[in-house]
DNA sequence: ATTATTTTTTAGATTTGTCTAAATTAAAAA
DNA sequence: TTTTTAATTTAGACAAATCTAAAAAATAAT
């Protein structure tokens, strides 16, 4: 059983490792508010339990048990985000810090009823992806415009936002459903994004980016 | 703002002050599964920041702001257990340790938006009355039989179970709706209950007790 | 290839909540 | 009232997670 902490430490590796692999301590020390020297500390205390791979000075990884054990608090997480969103109307903005206070609550038992009770949610109200509790995502053929780095390209499938303005805005940019992009830029200062699209170059913000679903 | 640890304290130290006021060391050692010597510790520390009255060698009293966070710790439980029980279909025996940890959750809008969620019930699943955000509870005409103590009368005024065994069970003993008991004893081995009804003595296991709705 | 810079680690201290063992106070018994 | 017993507190230590300051290693720059 891992404490409070632990947990936390373990989520933010998992994040970090999909931008990099290994982990730096430096990432984790900013993502978690924390001074370099803890998060040395306590990589080695996850290393001494056997949930990272450590080698000093080369970053961490996440053993198999430490992947298993973040995917799970991930699954916990996004499956509270649903549960305040759907069931209690939060806003979309005012989930996560109370869903990162839930996910650490243990019991096996109320995930599961939790899971039921909404119905087997496959994403959060961001689109995230909820794993199943083996770990297991399902294989969304889609995923945000605004996942997608630079060079990347894709295919337009869907949209999460379906009002009348964001609909004629897109079809103003010739951004309709089975068109071809590719990320071409995506600007540091305000997260905008700019795309190629039938050869010609255009900007989105990082709104509108959010809420086009992309297949590769 | 609290720790979950001062929490803990508060919400035993409330519990045990409906039993024995002021409170003493080592019964709060017993229920926290600590030693006597922490308990003073951080008894000192709740001092300090006002939340309880400490005299030494004397026990603690809560004041007034300790008593209010406390009543909302046990908000907080109760309405979750309400939670578990209706919505996730938990068994009433399976929601105190959960509940233990879902109370120490902060968010005053996920309180209130729970309580709206439930409909703002009134009693937990066991019966026990749920204050509202000031710290108020209702004023329940009603309590269990097996919340009196030796020597307290009172008039039947319902169940909280109403299966029909459990019905004709209490009619042979004459248990009946608008009956005046006494409870003469309550034998510690058992927790099972001695009354004095209409003259005669009768004696009733502590689950049934439970189970029956008493008015003063 | 050396030097400079950045990143990471070590060493030692701090805070929170706990503990044991000994000392103190209060309560009960003689 | 004195003695015995029980409850409580103090003193000093410990584990978890953090910190600062200094040392060590890796990376980048000249």
């Amino acid at each position: 059983m891992q404490s409070f902490t632990e947990e936390n430490y373990l989520k933010i590796i998992y994040h970090l490792s999909v931008i990099s692999n290994p982990v730096q301590t430096n990432a984790i020390a900013e993502r978690i508010q924390t001074k370099a020297a803890s998060v040395t500390d306590m990589i080695k205390k996850l290393s001494e339990k056997e949930l990272v791979n450590y080698v000093k000075y080369q970053g961490v990884t996440l053993t198999e048990k430490g992947k298993l054990t973040a995917i799970n608090i991930v699954r916990r997480h996004r499956l509270w985000e649903v549960f305040l969103v759907e069931k209690l109307n939060f806003k979309w903005d005012q989930v996560h810090e109370v869903a990162e206070e839930l996910e650490h609550i243990k019991s096996i038992l109320l995930v599961e009823r939790l899971d039921e009770f909404l119905e087997f949610p496959k994403v959060d109200p961001h689109g995230d992806p909820i794993p199943d509790q083996y770990g297991n995502f399902a294989d969304l053929s889609f995923l945000k415009l605004s996942k997608l780095k630079t060079n990347e390209k894709g295919t337009i499938t869907g949209v999460s936002e379906h009002s009348s303005p964001f609909l004629k805005h897109l079809e103003k940019l010739g951004l309709t459903l089975g068109k071809r992009i590719e990320v071409s830029e995506i600007i540091d200062f305000d997260g905008s994004v700019e795309l190629l699209i039938e050869d010609r170059k255009i900007n989105i913000s990082k709104e509108v980016a959010k809420h086009i679903l992309i297949s590769k």
